[in-house]
DNA sequence: ATGCTAATGATAATGATTATCATTAACGAA
DNA sequence: TTCGTTAATGATAATCATTATCATTAGCAT
C-alpha cells in the first residue's frame, strides 16, 4: 500500500507552485536545500510514478530533456525552440468531428491531445538580432 | 559548399517512402543492407541537418527515443502511448485569433503548431484485454 | 513499541545521441 | 582526366539523461 512520503509531497508542491516547467534535476536543486540528503533518483523515481497517476503531466523532452508540468487542467504550451522555455496557453476545443474520425479510421482510442506552439521567445529574439548586428560591421 | 552526397539522399529518400515515423536506429538498419559501410553516426548526423534545414521533421521523443517525419506538408500525429506507433492524421487549422493573442501575451513568435492525439492503438488494445483476461481465472 | 514493506540514498548501469579524428569521396578548376 | 580542396563519412570513445540495484530507512497498521 502506498505511503506518504514527505519527499514526495514536497515534489508535488514544488511543481504546483512554480509556474516554468522544470526539469527533474531543477526540481532536486530547488529542495536539495531544505532535504539534505534527498536524492536525485527519488526526484526521477517520483516524477515517474507521479505522471503515471496523472497527478502531473510531461511537456515532453525538450533539448534532449523531459519537462513536467503541475497544472493537469487541459491547456497548451509555447515552447521556445531556441532556449526552451516554455509557456502555458489558454486551452482551445479541438474539432470533435475530428477526432472522431481518427478515432474511426486508425481504431485508435484517444485518451487527451496537446498542443504546442513552437517559436521563439522574445529573449532569444533579441540574443539573435545582437549576434546579427555585430557581424555587420 | 554542401556537396551531394548518396548516404544522404538515400537517408531522405527512405524517411520519404515510409509511413512509419522511425527512429535513427531504423533507418540505420533499413539501409545498411545497401550500404555495407553505413555508420549509425552518419544517420544521426544527417537526421540532425536535414531537421535543421527543415526537409524532414521530428516528431519528437517517443518512448525515449527521437522519431522522424519524412512528410513536411502541415499535419498532426495520433501517438499510441504504450507501444509508441504514430500516425499522421489530417492537418486541422488552429484558431489564429488564439495564436494572435499568445504572440502579443508573450511577446512569442510562433513558427509552427502540433498537435498530437494521445491514447492507444488497436492492438495494445487488444494486447490489454488478453492479459486482463487471463488475470480473471 | 514492533513488524512489515514502501520509499529512499548512493551509485553503477544503461542506452540514445554526440564528439573526435583519421580517412574517403564530391566536385570545381586546371 | 587528373588534382586539390574540404565536406562527408566510419569507427568508436565520450557524454549525459534516465533507470536499475540493493542495502538502509521510515510510514503506518497492529
Amino acid at each position: 500500500m502506498e505511503r506518504f512520503s514527505k519527499k514526495r509531497q514536497a515534489i508535488i508542491d514544488c511543481l504546483k507552485n512554480t509556474k516554468t516547467h522544470p526539469t527533474a534535476e531543477w526540481i532536486y536543486n530547488e529542495l536539495k536545500p531544505k532535504f539534505k540528503d534527498l536524492s536525485l533518483a527519488t526526484v526521477y523515481r517520483n516524477l515517474k510514478e507521479l505522471k503515471q497517476s496523472g497527478d502531473i503531466l510531461s511537456v515532453g523532452t525538450i533539448l534532449n530533456k523531459e519537462r513536467f508540468d503541475g497544472t493537469v487542467l487541459p491547456h497548451s504550451h509555447a515552447i521556445c525552440s531556441k532556449c526552451g522555455k516554455v509557456f502555458d496557453v489558454e486551452n482551445i476545443e479541438l474539432d470533435s468531428e475530428t477526432k472522431k474520425r481518427i478515432q474511426k479510421k486508425y481504431k485508435f482510442k484517444i485518451d487527451y491531445s496537446n498542443i504546442h506552439y513552437v517559436g521563439i521567445c522574445k529573449e532569444c529574439e533579441n540574443r539573435l538580432k545582437e549576434k546579427n548586428n555585430k557581424g555587420d560591421i
